[in-house]
DNA sequence: GCCAACGTTGGC
DNA sequence: GCCAACGTTGGC
């Protein structure tokens, strides 16, 4: 079991419409690396939802529901998608800020490389994560 | 809206 | 293979 944070900018795609749609592909990378880590997906694996520029908040957990397939949406390039389920928003939104004042969690891949959009969080973060959420999974 | 950080592209 | 130029992301 691994775990993820996806990065989405919410009024591009926010958690609340993956919550409504039930489930989504999560398309559209372009970075290698991010693209990597998508690879390196396996169906149970949990993530964090984060909402870039407009909140900058980790506010829900998600599934990954898929193993990695060739993305539909690039006409050129080896890219690849995962599907995404809701699994439940956090009680209490953790936010950047509170991220990166916290020493347990200042190392992240989302404080350390930002632009990163597919990144891994290790078990110990997540669970941080959670209960500053005041959330159980 | 600005700009720093980062990744990619292309000329040499 | 290096590096300058450019484009994009995302925090501020």
């Amino acid at each position: 079991m691994a775990y993820w944070l996806l990065k989405s900018e919410p009024d591009v795609y926010s958690f609340s419409r993956l919550e409504k749609e039930g489930r989504t592909m999560w398309e559209g990378v372009r970075n290698y690396q991010a693209r990597n880590n998508m690879r390196a997906m396996q169906p149970g694996d949990l993530a964090f939802f984060y909402h870039s520029n407009i909140g900058k908040e980790i506010v829900g957990v998600c599934r990954i529901d898929s193993e990695a397939y060739a993305d539909p949406t690039a006409d050129k390039g080896d890219w690849s998608v995962v599907d995404v389920v809701p699994v439940k928003p956090l009680q209490v939104p953790v936010s950047l800020k509170t991220i990166k004042s916290d020493p347990a969690l200042a190392d992240m891949a989302l404080v350390k490389n930002s632009r990163l959009s597919v990144s891994p969080v290790t078990e110990e973060e997540f669970f941080n994560i959670l209960r500053l959420g005041a959330t159980h999974i």
